[in-house]
DNA sequence: AGCATCACTGAAACCGGTTGCAGAAAGCCG
DNA sequence: CGGCTTTCTGCAACCGGTTTCAGTGATGCT
C-alpha cells in the first residue's frame, strides 16, 4: 500500500492539527447554522452585497445565537489590513501624552480602528525599535506624537505605512505633520506679562534643539521685540520639559542674582517645578513671581495657586492627528486644522508691584 | 464550453486579487532566495527543529538580506496567538494609571508581548465593550487595571482568555487578582497624623463602594479605634477619586463648621483638590490643616508644598500585573508579590499647633 | 418564445505563516 | 552489503476569514 502520486486524488489527511482548544465560534458555524455558506455570511456580515431579507435575519440570528465575532487576525490576514494604528509617544506616564493619547485613542475608535500604544522614553533609537514592531504587526498607520526620529529616516518609513507627525514641517506623500502654533501661544503668553508691567521676564526652555521648545523660545523673543525690550541671554535657562528642570532654572537664576520679576515655562510641568523652587526660597507666586506655563494640563486648574497657562487641548491635537491619520488611509489629503491656542488667565501672575 | 464538473481538474483559476500591493516581503520569498522550502525557513526562524550549519546561514542571510519580519497577522492565525495582551483601565489622561500602564508595558514588552491599550472611563459597559473587542482581537490575556466588571462576569471571561486583576480578593481557573494593602497604608497614614497629634482628622473617600475606597476607610477606622479615638461619621466625606471631589470636601466640612485639624484623602487627586479649596479658604497646609494622600504620584513631589502620601508605585503594580499574567500565560500558578506599601513624609503635613 | 440581463449564492482560491507526515539521505548494525 | 535508525527536508493541510468566478433562477426586452 503505497501511493506513489500522492496529488492524483487529494485524500482529506486531517490529522488532528496543534493547539487547537480554540473556544471560538467561527465564521463556518454561523453559516452552517443559518443555513447558507460561509461566503453568503460574509458578505451579509460586510454588507458587501445585497442578499435576500431572509437569509439576512437568518444570518444575524445565527450570529447573535452564538455571540460570533469575526477573528480579527483571519480577517487581517485576508483584508491586508489589520484596522490598528501604531501611536509611539514618549512616556506613557506623563499627563502630557495621556491627554493626547486619550484624543487618539477616542477618534480612532470612531473610525473603528484601535491604537496600539508604545513608548520611546525621548529616545531616538527606542522610537525606532518601536517603529519597526509596529510595522511588523501590520498596523495600517503610525502616529508619532512628538517623535525626535530624524527627518529622513521618517520618509523612508512613509513608503511602507502612512505616517502622521505631530511638531514638524515636513512634506511627503502618506505623511503628514501637524503644528501646533507654539510661536504665537508664546507671543500670547508673553503679552499678559508685558501688560502686566514685567519687563524682566525669564524663559525656561526645553531640550536643546527640541522644535516645541525653539518654536516657543522665537515667540519669546518675538514678544520682547514688539515690546521694544532688549533680549537678555541670561535670562533663558535651559531645561528639561519636567519639574526638575524648572527647579534648577530658578536656582540658577536666583544663585547668579540675575533680576526678574517673572517666568515664562516650555511647559506647564517645568513650571509646577518653578513654583516649589520658588517656595523654598520663599518667594510668593504670584505676589513676587508671576508663572506662566504652556499645555494648560488639567492639574493645573487645580494648583496651588491655579497657573496660567497657554491652552493647546493636547487632547484636541490627538484628536486632530488621528483624524488625518483616518483620512490619510482614506486615500484623501488630509485638510485638519489645529484648534487656536488661548490663554488662560489664572491666579498664577499678577500685576508687577514694585 | 460549460464545465458540468469544476471540481475534476482543479484549474489554477488565479484571478488577480483584491488588494495586493503588500509591500511586505514573504516567508516564500526568504525560502526561495536561500534555495530552501518554507517550511525549513520556518522551522529555521523558529528553532523548531536542527537544521544543518549551511542552510541555517543561508536563510540567516537571506532574512537580512530583505529586512524580513513574519507577517503577524499570518503568523497569530496560524497559532492562535497574538503576543498581545490587553489592558483594560480607566483613563490614559490621569497620572495615576499612566504610571500603572508604563509599568506593564515595560515587564510585558521584555517578556516578548505588546500591551493592547484600551480605556473604561469608569462605565462597566464601556469596560465589557473593551473586553470584547480585545478578546476578538485575540490578545492572549487581558490585564484589568482597577476595573469595575462585576465578578461574575469575570468569571465567564476568564473561561475564554487569561485575566489578571488588580483589586480583587477572587478565586477562579487562568485568574489572578492583585491586592494592593490598601488598609494597612490607610492605617499607616493615620498613625503618622495621630502621632502628630491630631485628632480630629477628616476622611474624604472615593466612589460609593469601590473596594479601594472601602479598604482604605477601614484602615482609617481601625487607626482611630486602636488610638482609642471615637468615630465620627461627619468627618467622612465622599469624593470622586479626582480634584473637584476633594474641594468639595473641603467645603462641605467648612461649610458646616466640622473642626478639623488634617485631612487624610482617598488618593492624591482628592488631596491636591483639598489643598485648592483650604487655599481659597484662607487656611494654610499645613500650619492649619496637615494633608496626606495616597498613590504618592510623582507629581506629589513638586507640589506646593511637596506632599506626604502613601507610596504605592502604580507603576510596580503594573509590572506585577505584567508578571502574572505571562506566568499564567506559562501555564505556571503565578506567585507575585506586590511591594508594601511605605508612607513618604513631606511638607503637607507637622505638628498640630494648638 | 428566445435570448440577454440581473440578482443571489456557493465552491474554491487566496492571505502568509506553521506543522504533521512521509520521503530521502546519511549513519549504524549484524 | 542489506535492513534499520536517525536526521533533515519538502509537500500539503491547516488557521478563519474574504473575494473571484461561475452557476442558477427569475426577469426584461424584442
Amino acid at each position: 500500500m503505497k501511493k506513489h502520486k500522492a496529488k492524483s486524488v487529494p485524500p482529506p489527511v486531517r490529522g488532528k492539527r496543534g493547539p487547537r482548544p480554540r473556544n471560538s465560534v467561527t465564521l463556518k458555524m454561523v453559516a452552517r447554522e443559518a443555513g447558507v455558506s460561509a461566503s453568503t455570511a460574509s458578505r451579509i456580515i460586510n454588507r458587501t452585497v445585497n442578499v435576500s431579507d431572509e437569509l439576512r435575519t437568518a444570518v444575524e440570528a445565527a450570529i447573535a445565537k452564538f455571540n460570533f465575532r469575526p477573528n480579527a487576525a483571519a480577517r487581517g490576514l485576508a483584508l491586508g489590513k489589520t484596522s490598528t494604528i501604531g501611536v509611539i509617544s514618549q512616556a506613557m506616564a506623563s499627563p502630557f501624552y495621556g491627554q493626547g493619547l486619550r484624543g487618539i485613542e477616542t477618534r480612532l475608535q470612531q473610525g473603528g480602528y484601535a491604537p496600539l500604544f508604545m513608548s520611546g522614553n525621548w529616545q531616538e533609537k527606542e522610537e525606532i525599535r518601536c517603529m519597526e514592531e509596529l510595522i511588523n504587526r501590520g498596523v495600517d498607520g503610525i502616529i508619532l506624537f512628538t517623535g525626535s526620529i530624524n527627518d529622513a529616516a521618517l520618509k523612508a518609513y512613509a513608503r511602507k505605512v502612512p505616517i502622521v507627525v505631530t511638531g514638524r514641517a515636513l512634506r511627503a506623500k502618506q505623511f503628514i505633520s501637524l503644528q501646533v502654533d507654539d510661536r504665537h501661544g508664546a507671543t500670547v503668553a508673553m503679552r499678559h506679562l508685558l501688560d502686566l508691567g514685567h519687563r524682566r521676564i525669564a524663559f525656561v526652555t526645553g531640550f536643546e534643539n527640541h522644535p516645541d521648545a525653539n518654536e516657543r523660545l522665537i515667540g519669546y523673543r518675538d514678544a520682547l521685540a514688539a515690546a521694544g525690550i532688549p533680549y537678555d541671554p541670561q535670562l533663558v535657562i535651559a531645561g528639561d520639559f519636567h519639574e526638575e528642570g524648572g527647579m534648577q532654572a530658578v536656582y540658577q537664576l536666583m544663585d547668579s542674582n540675575i533680576a526678574f520679576t517673572a517666568m515664562f515655562c516650555v511647559n506647564d510641568e517645568t513650571a509646577y517645578g518653578a513654583c516649589l523652587a520658588l517656595f523654598r526660597k520663599g518667594m510668593r507666586v504670584p505676589e513676587d513671581i508671576s508663572i506662566v506655563g504652556f499645555d494648560d494640563l488639567p492639574s493645573s486648574t487645580y494648583r496651588v495657586p491655579p497657573l496660567t497657562s497657554v491652552r493647546q487641548s493636547v487632547q484636541q491635537v490627538g484628536e486632530c492627528a488621528a483624524e488625518a491619520m483616518l483620512q490619510l488611509i482614506a486615500g484623501r489629503r488630509p485638510q485638519v486644522t489645529l484648534p487656536a491656542v488661548e490663554l488662560v488667565v489664572r491666579e498664577s501672575t499678577s500685576r508687577i508691584n514694585r
